[in-house]
DNA sequence: ACGATTTTGTTAACGCGTTCACAAACTCTT
DNA sequence: AAGAGTTTGTGAACGCGTTAACAAAATCGT
């Protein structure tokens, strides 16, 4: 069996790279910070700057979308952010479950990002007893179990695990066993999930590892360097 | 002028590429889990699979910091484990400061991630003169003004950036301004920094948006693509 | 109307990262 | 001791992403 993509005809689903991909969310919140000083019209170089990228990168991203500036002119702000949107579904607004209600959780569940990018916490669900009912972020926690019913009556199609690592594999199974299709995992654990079903991780502590490797060298070159010549 | 790192010669200083510096730390989490299953000693395949990377990629990853397997055998775990987190600087513990005490700040600074992976949060600090002084998670909260003082009387190189994304550049400035030498940026906002200061971004919401664009994806395939053949 | 200027969209080169494939090196069995 | 079987370390091929460079297309000034 073979998939065929539309190439380039009804102008939504082309094979746009991950990396330009994850770059788009970033354009969106560029525009929008432009739109709100008033800026009408604005250049690749323009944008790119207030995005934090090449301009060359920029133009090469858009690309991929279309051609939705003007030779000589540049972007129309409002038009390539309404265009930038529709790209990465974000004239609808997507519903999220949390699972785990801890210190994680709640931060996220009132994490005033999320309502200004299309993303809505519809529901939190937790496997301590102790925690089902009560509610954080005016939201009721639900069990665990419910969350089959949950996933269906609200149409929901992606999860976070806000976990402990030991419980994010058996959270996965059940977030897939419940029907949903995109799971991001803040749990420091890898999670197996089938085919069709995407996984993206955030593992805060790597960051600062990451950090901490470059911080070690800074500090360490003072004496494994040798500063050679003029 | 010219700076010159040592080759290969004290074992501590290689150009290692920054793709294998981001996945070190997760080597050294799937070996701890080896550890704790009783595993003494592991192939890349093994290791491979805990850490969820290609064989390859996982020795060639490996082969930047050292020879540290053995043919025919394999890697001694906690021998390789301790290679690693030398590597990375994780033999000692590292200090660092969060700015911003809300929910997400709160969070962190209760976050059991960290303390396992030589991550110590030393302060708090805020600008909000009403949660100055207020105790979250045993830490007295501070105020930004005194940020220059923590940061040298503690030797804090690390800063982490819980504020709104308003306040971002401000922080950002103060936490260079402080000495703070590698940031970790939690606000949806793009922040400049001088030469020499590294910053690494973790936005929540664009994990979820770039879930979301995939999800789309997925649900306008039934439309707008064609199934062909056998 | 037309040349000068601006800026996009795109092609081509480049570099980095991933993956394959295999020789080198080790263990185990006989 | 020698051959069979493992597994590492690495050179080479490949692919993706980034960047530079430029032609195409628009505006502006005269």
């Amino acid at each position: 069996m073979t998939i065929l993509r539309t190439p380039h005809a009804d102008g939504s689903a082309r094979g746009i790279p991950d990396a330009t991909v994850a770059r788009l969310p970033v354009y969106l919140r560029a525009l929008n910070t432009l739109t709100e000083q008033g800026v009408a019209t604005c250049s690749s170089n323009d944008l790119a700057e207030n995005a934090g990228v090449n301009p060359a990168k920029l133009r090469k991203d858009l690309s991929y979308l279309g051609s939705y500036g003007t030779r000589g002119v540049g972007y129309d702000v409002e038009y390539l952010r309404y265009q930038i949107a529709r790209e990465i579904g974000q004239t609808q607004d997507w519903d999220v479950v949390i699972v785990g209600v801890g210190n994680l959780g709640s931060a996220l569940s009132a994490y005033q990002g999320f309502s200004t990018r299309g993303i809505r916490v519809a529901a939190l669900v937790d496997a301590d007893p102790q925690r089902v009912g009560t509610t954080v972020s005016g939201i009721e926690v639900s069990s665990l179990d419910d969350l089959p019913t949950i996933v269906e009556e609200r149409a929901i199609s992606i999860g976070i695990i806000a976990t402990p690592g030991t419980a994010a594999q058996e959270v996965a199974d059940r977030l897939v066993e419940a029907g949903i299709t995109s799971i991001l995992n803040f749990a420091p654990a890898l999670v197996q999930v089938p085919d069709g079903v995407d996984v993206r991780k955030v593992d805060l502590s790597i960051e600062l590892q990451i950090l901490a490797y470059h911080e070690q060298r800074k500090a360490g070159s003072d004496t494994t360097e040798k500063v050679v010549g003029a």
